[in-house]
RNA sequence: GGAGGAGUGCCCGAGUGGCUAAAGGGGGCGGACUGUAAAUCCGCUGGCUAAGCCUACGUUGGUUCGAAUCCAACCUCCUCCA
C-alpha cells in the first residue's frame, strides 16, 4: 500500500506527513484529496470501537495514536463506542459468527473501554475529543424506514465482493443477514457523524477497510458528500506473530485487566528488532530522538526499551504510573525490594489459612492453573525471595515475609512480583 | 438431488482395538548462554484436594473385558456428478 516510515515530501498537510513518517498509514481512499483537506483546516475524524471485551488492548493503540496525532495537530477526534453495532457483531475476516453479546455485557464493556479513551484523548473544552455511542441513532431506526433510506444505496453484488466477507462465503460457512448488514450499519454511522458533526474521515484497522469504504460510498451516493477512509497497518512482531499476545493473554489497556507494572514490562521486553518500529508507532518522541534511540547497539538498546516502555505507559496510564512502574522494575530486577510499593496485595489471613506456593503463583498471574504452576516450579523457574524453590508442595509461611509483610516472587527471568500481605 | 473423502490437543499434523494424555513440527513457558534481546542447545507443554483420580480425538448412542481407532444416526466441511 503506502510506504510507511518515509517522509512524504509532496504532502502539504502536517497531519499526513506525521502519520506517514510514524508508520500509521496503511491505506487511504484518496490520499491527495485528504491531504488537501487536512492542510486547509481542521477536520473532524472518527474511529469506532465495538464492545467485544471489557478493555481495549495494544492492538487498538494504533488507531488511537492516530487520533492523538490528529488532535495534537489541530483536528477534532470523535470516538464511537459501538453500543449499537456490538449487538450485531462484525463478521470481517472471521469464519464464524461472534457470540451475541447481552445488553448488560455491552454496557459493562463500554464502561471499561471509555476509561482508556478518556486517558488517551483530551476530552476537555470546545475542541476536545467527543465520545458518542452509536446506539444513540442505530436503535432509533424503524426497519422499513431504514431499508428505504439506506438499503437502496447498497447492492448485494457489491457487498459480496469485499475481502472481509469473501473467505466466509468461499468456505461456504454461513454468513447470516444479521452479520452481513454490519457493514451497512457502520456505513450509516459514518454518514450520521458527517451530518451531526461534519465528520469526514474514518480511521480504523486494516480489517475495517471494507466497512469504511461502504461508508465513504454511502456518503457519496446518499448525499454527495466526500468522505475519507484511512486504515492503520496490522502490526506483527519481528518473529512474525500478531503483536500483543502473551502467555497470560492479551495486553490490556485497562489497569484492572493488566497492571501498569505488567504493561510497562511488556514493552520493556520488546525484541531488539522491534524497537525502532515501536518507538515510531507507540511513542510521541520527536523523530530525531526516535532515530537516535533506534541506532543504539547491543546492550545499549536496553535504554531505548526502557524509554519506550515509560513513554507508552505514560500515554496509557499516566506519568505517575509510568514512573512508578519504572522504579518498581528497576528495584525488583536489582533485587532491592525495600521501600518499594508492592505489585500485588493479598489479605494477611491467606497466610493463616495456609497458602501454597502453587496457589500464590496462580494468584499473582504467573501461572494459569495449578498444574501450570507445578511445572514452572519443577522446571526450576521459580524464585521465592531470590532463592530457587523447586518443591511444588512448598507452603508460604510467616517466615517468608519480611519486616514489611512482603515477599518477592519471580517466574523466570522477566516476571517479578512483590507481594504484600495486609 | 447422487457418489466419495474428511473432522484429533493453542495451531499444523500422525495414529485404524489395549503399550495413547495421544508421534512429529510450530507456537508458548522454563533452564543454560546473554543484555529482562536474538540465535543455539536442553526440558516442559489437559485439569484436580496429584505416586491417585477426572476430562479429552465433530455430536449422540452402540459393540467390546477394553474404542481416537469398529458399528449406527446426526452435524459440519471438501471433491466429483446432476
Amino acid at each position: 500500500m503506502i510506504e510507511a516510515g518515509k517522509p512524504a515530501a509532496k504532502l502539504k498537510s502536517e497531519a499526513l506527513q506525521v502519520l506517514l513518517e510514524r508508520g500509521l498509514v496503511h491505506q487511504c481512499t484518496d490520499l491527495e484529496a485528504l491531504d488537501a483537506k487536512l492542510a486547509a483546516g481542521p477536520v473532524t475524524a472518527y474511529a469506532g470501537f465495538d464492545a467485544t471485551a471489557a478493555s481495549l488492548h495494544v492492538g487498538h493503540l494504533m488507531p488511537l495514536m492516530t487520533m492523538r496525532w490528529l488532535q495534537k495537530l489541530g483536528h477534532k477526534p470523535i470516538i464511537v463506542l459501538g453500543g449499537g453495532t456490538s449487538q450485531v457483531g462484525d463478521p470481517s475476516f472471521r469464519n464464524e459468527a461472534r457470540p451475541l453479546l447481552e445488553q448488560q455485557q455491552i454496557a459493562a464493556n463500554i464502561a471499561g473501554i471509555r476509561r482508556s479513551i478518556e486517558r488517551l484523548l483530551d476530552l476537555e473544552g470546545e475542541d476536545g475529543a467527543q465520545l458518542v455511542d452509536n446506539a444513540e441513532w442505530l436503535t432509533e431506526f424503524r426497519f422499513l424506514e431504514f431499508l428505504r433510506d439506506y438499503g437502496a444505496h447498497f447492492t448485494v453484488n457489491r457487498m459480496m465482493t469485499f475481502d472481509s466477507v469473501k473467505s466466509r462465503l468461499d468456505a461456504q460457512m454461513p454468513l447470516t443477514v444479521l452479520e452481513f448488514c454490519y457493514m451497512m450499519l457502520q456505513a450509516v454511522d459514518f454518514l450520521e457523524l458527517a451530518r451531526r458533526h461534519d465528520c469526514s474521515l474514518q480511521v480504523g484497522g486494516s480489517d475495517q477497510w471494507g466497512n469504511i469504504i461502504n461508508g465513504v460510498e454511502l456518503g457519496r451516493k446518499g448525499e454527495g458528500r466526500q468522505l475519507f477512509g484511512l486504515t492503520v497497518p496490522l502490526i506483527t512482531t519481528a518473529s512474525g506473530a500478531k503483536m500483543g499476545k502473551t502467555a497470560a493473554g492479551a495486553v490490556w489497556l485497562h489497569p484492572e485487566h493488566l497492571s501498569p507494572f505488567a504493561f510497562w514490562q511488556f514493552w520493556r521486553n520488546t525484541a531488539d528488532a522491534d524497537v525502532p518500529k515501536f518507538l515510531r508507532l507507540f511513542t510521541e518522541l520527536p523523530m530525531n530522538e526516535v532515530i537516535r534511540l533506534s541506532e543504539l547497539q547491543g546492550a545499549e538498546l536496553n535504554e531505548a526499551k526502557k524509554i519506550l516502555a515509560t513513554q507508552v505507559t505514560t500515554i496509557v496510564h499516566g506519568a505517575e504510573a509510568a514512573r512508578h512502574a519504572l522504579e518498581q522494575g528497576d528495584a525488583l530486577f536489582a533485587g532491592q525490594a525495600d521501600n518499594l510499593e508492592p505489585t500485588h496485595r493479598l489479605p494477611l489471613v491467606r497466610l493463616a489459612e495456609g497458602l501454597g506456593l502453587l496457589e500464590l503463583l496462580v494468584d499473582v498471574g504467573f501461572a494459569t492453573s495449578n498444574g501450570d504452576a507445578r511445572r514452572l516450579v519443577e522446571g526450576g523457574g521459580v524464585r521465592l525471595n531470590s532463592k530457587v524453590v523447586d518443591d511444588p508442595r512448598r507452603r508460604i509461611s510467616s517466615g517468608d515475609i519480611g519486616a514489611k509483610d512482603a515477599l518477592t516472587l519471580a517466574a523466570g527471568k522477566r516476571r517479578k512480583a512483590l507481594v504484600r500481605f495486609e
